[in-house]
DNA sequence: TGGACACTTCGATACCGGGCGAAAGATGTG
DNA sequence: CACATCTTTCGCCCGGTATCGAAGTGTCCA
C-alpha cells in the first residue's frame, strides 16, 4: 500500500541524510569556523581519499549546504551561509543531551568547550563570560535578544565595532545563541560576528591549531576584567588594578 | 590512513543519520503536533508495514529522539523534547530555502503554510500574526526575545494565561522563533505555547484533519482584531462586541 | 612546452540498512 | 481459557551508496 499521508512539509529527510555522512559531517564541521577549505585539505581532515571527497562536496554542493569559490587549480569550500551552521549547532545540542561525559575526555573536546568559534562568533565557556561582561557593564540590554545601549554603543565603538554598521546587516542583530557545551546563551547574530572579528583583530583571543578552537590571550583576560570593572567604575569610581 | 583530525565535536552524523530516512522523518513530523502517537498510526502516516515502523521507532527511542509511553497493548511514541522540534524545523528552513515553490502547491502544504503549530505553539501565517497583534496592542515588547508588559499580563490573564506561572518553567519564556515558511517571527517557548493552548480552549483556533494544521475561527478572528483594536480601547475607550 | 599538482570523473566492489512476511510476545475481551 | 489486536523479533532479499584506484581535465610553474 502507498502512503496514506503526503508529506505536506519541506522534507527534511534528504537534508538530513548530507549531514548523516560521518564524512560530510566532518567537513561541514571543520568549515563551521566560517573559513573556506580546499578540497584536499577537507579530504584529509574528513579521513577519506580525494576522490570520495570529491563526492561528498559535490553532493553539498548539489543540496545547497556548501558554496565553492575556484581559485587556480585549487576549489575552496565554505558553508553556504548562517543557517547551515545554526542546522550543525543545534544537531550537536540534541546529539550532546544525555551523554554522560567521562572523566578522561580528550584534550581537543575540553578545549572546544573552554573557547571556540561557533560558525563566526564566539562560544564555549569564553562566549559565555564575554556575554556576561558586556551585560554586567551596562553595554547590552535583554535576557534573550540584545539592544545595545548608548554606553555600549560609544564603548563597543572603541574596541572597534561599528554598531551602527553591524545593524544595517540583514542577519538578526544579537540574539542570545545557546550553547550546547555549557548551556548557557553566548553573543549570536551580526553583533556577536563583529565583536568576535574586532576582538580578534585586538588580539584578544588567538585560533588554536584547530582554527575553531580559541585561546584567550592575557590581554583578552585583562580586557574583560576591565569590562566587568567598567560597572564600578561608573557608580564607585573605583579603579581595580588588574595583574 | 586514518582520520587525521580526530572529531572533538559532539558528532552530529549519527543524529542526522536518525532523521535522514524518509520514514522516520515522516513519523518525527507526524509527532511535531506534541501529541503521542500509537506505533501503528505512525506505521500508517510514514506509509510503512507495522514491523519496519517498529524498527525505525526502536532506532529513535535508541537515538533519544522520542519517548514512549506503554498502555495497555498500544506504545504511544512522542517526541522526546522541545530540542528535537527545534532540530525539525531548524532543518526544515535549510530545506526549504532555494525553493522555487511552483503556484500549484499541494492544498496540505499551503494549509501549513497558513496555520500550524510548530511542537506545542502557533505557527504559519496565522503564528506571525498572532504576535503582530500582541505586539501592537502592547503587551509584549522587546524584538527577538520578549517580556510581557504590565497589561499584557493582565490581558493575558483575561484569556486564560497565568504569566506568572508560565515564568516558572526551565524553558526559554518568550523567545521569537523564525518561521520556515514566512520568513518571519513566530511566538515560541514556554509563553507561546501557554497561549496557544489557552486561545486554542477558548476556541480561536480548531484542529484540522492533519493535527498540526490549524484552522483560524470566526471567534478567533474577531479576538485577533479585538487585540489589535486594544491599542485604540485604552485611548479611545472603543468598545468592540464580540461574539 | 613539458611536468607537477589539485581536483574531478569513471568503473568496480563491498557493505550497510531499509523493506516485508511470518511468527512470536503482550495485552485486553468474550 | 480462547481469541482478537497491537507490537515486536526474526530471517531474508534487495537497492543505494560509500569507498578506492585509475584515468581524465584544468592550472600553475619552470
Amino acid at each position: 500500500m502507498v502512503a496514506e499521508h503526503i508529506a505536506a512539509d519541506a522534507d527534511i529527510a534528504p537534508v538530513a541524510a548530507l549531514i548523516a555522512d560521518p564524512a560530510r559531517a566532518a567537513m561541514l564541521t571543520a568549515l563551521l569556523d566560517g573559513r573556506a577549505l580546499a578540497a584536499g585539505e577537507l579530504a584529509g581532515l574528513a579521513g577519506v581519499s580525494p576522490p570520495t571527497a570529491s563526492s561528498h562536496l559535490a553532493r553539498l554542493l548539489e543540496g545547497g549546504m556548501v558554496e565553492v569559490i575556484a581559485q587556480g587549480r585549487h576549489r575552496y569550500y565554505r558553508l553556504a551561509g548562517p543557517e547551515v551552521a545554526e542546522v550543525l549547532e543545534v544537531l550537536a545540542r540534541v546529539g550532546a543531551r544525555p551523554e554522560v561525559r567521562s572523566l578522561r575526555q580528550s584534550r581537543q573536546a575540553r578545549l572546544l568547550g573552554e573557547a571556540r568559534t561557533c560558525y563566526d562568533h564566539l562560544a564555549g565557556r569564553a562566549g559565555v563570560d564575554l556575554l556576561g561582561a558586556l551585560k554586567a557593564a551596562g553595554y547590552l540590554a535583554g535576557e534573550e535578544a540584545f539592544e545595545v545601549t548608548g554606553r555600549g554603543r560609544r564603548e563597543l565603538g572603541d574596541l572597534g565595532v561599528d554598531v551602527d554598521a553591524v545593524r544595517d546587516t540583514r542577519r538578526r542583530f544579537a540574539p542570545a545563541c545557546l550553547d550546547w557545551t555549557e548551556r548557557r546563551f553566548h553573543l549570536g547574530g551580526a553583533l556577536g560576528a563583529a565583536v568576535t572579528c574586532a576582538l580578534m583583530e585586538r588580539g584578544w583571543y588567538r585560533r588554536g591549531v584547530v582554527r575553531r578552537v580559541v585561546e584567550v590571550t592575557e590581554k583578552g583576560r585583562k580586557g574583560i576584567a576591565a569590562i566587568y570593572a567598567c560597572k564600578e567604575l561608573t557608580s564607585h569610581a573605583l579603579v581595580t588594578e588588574m595583574r
